[in-house]
DNA sequence: CCCAATCATAAGATGATACTTATGTATGCA
DNA sequence: TGCATACATAAGTATCATCTTATGATTGGG
């Protein structure tokens, strides 16, 4: 689970966001990154590259630009992970589901109230 | 979705698997994190901390010992954001999802063949 | 050819995160 | 009351990720 570590950067997150919607090329990407995070175009390459070595994008070269694009499913995994959870919040398991949901009083933190 | 960046250290995505099994005290997961990473037990109370502070567990105090829990569905962001791209790869999105799921010969990467 | 454009890499600086040791606070118990 | 246990906090250090500037490599076009 390399993935949580990868989408931790909200630049690689936000790349990952725009190939969703389909292929771009590294100039677009970097193009969107600057506007959104104001850094430099190494910067958005280096990410390039790690999602690049991760598996999370392939690349194509289209004359002098490279064109990226999403992994098949790279959130495979994720969903995985995600599943092995999801029957204990879907309200079916009864005892720990509803205790879990209780508000519980007197169980709430010390502290916070931060964000959330 | 801070929630990347909260589960994107090993320690605390441990404490997070460990507790989706049931509740435990500080002490517990302490000793679980100091087994698996070799970890001291203030740097495992501060990640307890920060999993308080975000939200994602709950405390409540037992004698001398304090119990953490789950909060309800803290993974409930988290399966919103992936839905949004469920159905790009769930095969049922025609041209694009066969396009992306091509192995495309020409067009993997340069380099890599790390993890994945 | 040569120059411009597009992108990747190198090397170093900087900053955020996570660790350490030391200490504080609260509870239970003799 | 005094000590031990369980845990949190403080303060400082270190490590690692991400940024910067500078430069290299490839391609297309005049």
């Amino acid at each position: 689970m390399d993935l949580f570590e990868t989408l931790g950067d909200p630049v690689r997150r936000s790349i990952v966001e725009e190939l969703a919607a389909g292929e771009q090329s590294a100039g677009e990407l970097t193009a969107m990154a600057q506007v959104r995070f104001g850094i430099s175009q190494p910067a958005v390459s280096q990410h390039l590259r790690i999602l690049r070595e991760r598996g999370y994008v392939t690349t194509r070269a289209e004359g002098t630009r490279r064109i990226y694009r999403l992994s098949a499913d790279p959130f495979a995994d994720l969903r995985l992970w995600l599943g092995r959870y999801d029957r204990l919040w879907s309200g079916a398991l009864d005892d720990l589901g509803t205790y879990l949901n209780r508000p519980d009083p007197g169980t709430t933190n010390d502290r916070e109230r931060d964000h959330v």
